[in-house]
DNA sequence: CTTCTAATTGACCATTGGTTAATTAAACGA
DNA sequence: TCGTTTAATTAACCAATGGTCAATTAGAAG
C-alpha cells in the first residue's frame, strides 16, 4: 500500500472546496459524487472525509462562498450614487440576474430539499433574506411591513425558480423581469 | 425459485401506483426505492419493471393521476356561487394550498430540473398556467394584461417554492398565504 | 396432454456515500 | 542520529441504490 504523500502534494481544505465547487456548481448536488470529486485531485475518495465530515457538509462549504457572492453584490449597490429609488429597482433586479445568471449556485441555495443539506441550509437563506428585507426597508419611500417585504422577496424567488428551468441567462429574460420589478415596487408606493 | 403466483394474487399496475403515491408523496421521489415499493407490496423489486420502464417513469404515471387534481379544483371554485373577486381570491389560495398539500406532486409539476424527469413535465405545467390565467381573466374585475397575470403566477409559485421546504402543510402557513394574495389582489385593482 | 405466453423471481451488475485498520511521511525531542 | 508521535492517505469493506436478465412456472389455448 502506498500512503500518505509528499507535504508539497498534500490535500488541503482549499484544494478540495475549489474542486468540488466546480462539480457541484456544474452537476449540481445529487450528481456529483465523492469519488468523482477525489478522481478530479487524483486522490482516493476516502482522503475527502479526512477533511470533512461528509458530503454533506463538505457541499456546505461551498455554499457558504456562494451566499458571500450575492450578500457583495447587494452592497456593491448600496455604494452607487443612486436614488434610493432606483437602488431598491436595481436590487430587485440584481436579485434576479443573480439568480439567473448563478443558476446551479441560486439551486444550491435555495432549492434544494434535501434532508441531508437542508439541516444546513436553514440559516443562510434566512441571512440573505434579512439582508435584503433591510435595504428594501432602508430605500422604500414609505414605512413597508415585514409582510410587504417578504411577499416582495417570495415573487422575486418564484421568478427566478420558474426561468432556471426554461432559460440559460438573465438577458433572455430582462425585459420581462423588469416588468415583473416594476410591478412589485407598487406596492412600495 | 419460486416464479409466477398466482392470478388471484397478480400484481397489477394500478397496485403499484397505489403504494408508490403513498411512498412518493410521504417520502418524495429522491428517497423512495423501487426496492421500498415492492418491499411494501410483497414482491421483488425486479418484478416492478416488468410494469414500468423505470422509476422515473413510473414515478410520472403517480403524477399524471394527480395533475387532474389541480384542474379540477379550479374548476371546482368556477362552481360555486361566489362573487367574481371572492372566486379570485379562492383561487389563489387554493393553488398554494395545493401545491403544500401535494407537495411531492408540486414538486414534479413545477420543481424537479432533473434530466430523467423533467422530458415528461414540459407540457403539463404550461396548461396549467393557462387554465389559471384564463379564470384570473374572467374573475377580475378590470381587464389584466397578460404580464400581470404571469407575475401573479409567478408569485404564487414563489410562496408554494419557499414553503415546501420549510413546513409540511399548507394549515402552517394559510395566515401568511392569505396576506400575500391580498397583496397580489392589488394589482387587479 | 402439449405448447405457448405472461408474470415473477432472485442472482447479478455497476455505482453510490460512508467507515476504518493499516500504512507511512514528516515533525519533534532527546 | 534515532525513536516517537501525529497527520494524511489508502484500499478494503459495508449496505443500499437503479437496473438487467435468464430461469422458472401458472394459467390459457389448442
Amino acid at each position: 500500500m502506498v500512503a500518505r504523500k509528499t507535504v508539497s502534494k498534500e490535500l488541503t481544505r482549499e484544494m478540495i472546496l475549489e474542486a468540488a465547487n466546480d462539480l457541484f456548481v456544474k452537476k449540481g448536488y445529487q450528481h456529483v459524487s465523492m469519488r468523482q470529486i477525489a478522481t478530479k485531485l487524483n486522490y482516493s475518495h476516502g482522503s475527502l472525509y479526512y477533511h470533512f465530515k461528509n458530503k454533506a457538509e463538505l457541499f456546505f462549504a461551498v455554499v457558504e462562498n456562494h451566499f458571500q457572492l450575492l450578500d457583495e453584490r447587494m452592497f456593491a449597490i448600496q455604494r452607487k450614487e443612486l436614488s434610493n429609488e432606483e437602488k431598491l429597482k436595481h436590487l430587485m433586479q440584481d436579485y434576479i440576474a443573480f439568480g439567473l445568471t448563478h443558476q446551479s449556485h441560486y439551486e444550491i441555495m435555495f432549492l434544494i430539499k434535501d434532508e441531508d443539506v437542508r439541516t444546513f441550509t436553514e440559516e443562510a437563506p434566512m441571512k440573505a433574506y434579512q439582508r435584503f428585507a433591510h435595504f428594501v426597508a432602508a430605500w422604500s419611500s414609505k414605512a413597508l411591513s415585514i409582510q410587504v417585504i417578504w411577499s416582495m422577496f417570495l415573487s422575486l424567488h418564484g421568478f427566478v425558480t420558474h426561468y432556471i428551468r426554461h432559460v440559460n441567462n438573465y438577458e433572455d429574460v430582462e425585459a420581462m423581469a423588469k416588468r415583473h420589478v416594476s410591478l412589485l415596487l407598487q406596492w412600495t408606493k
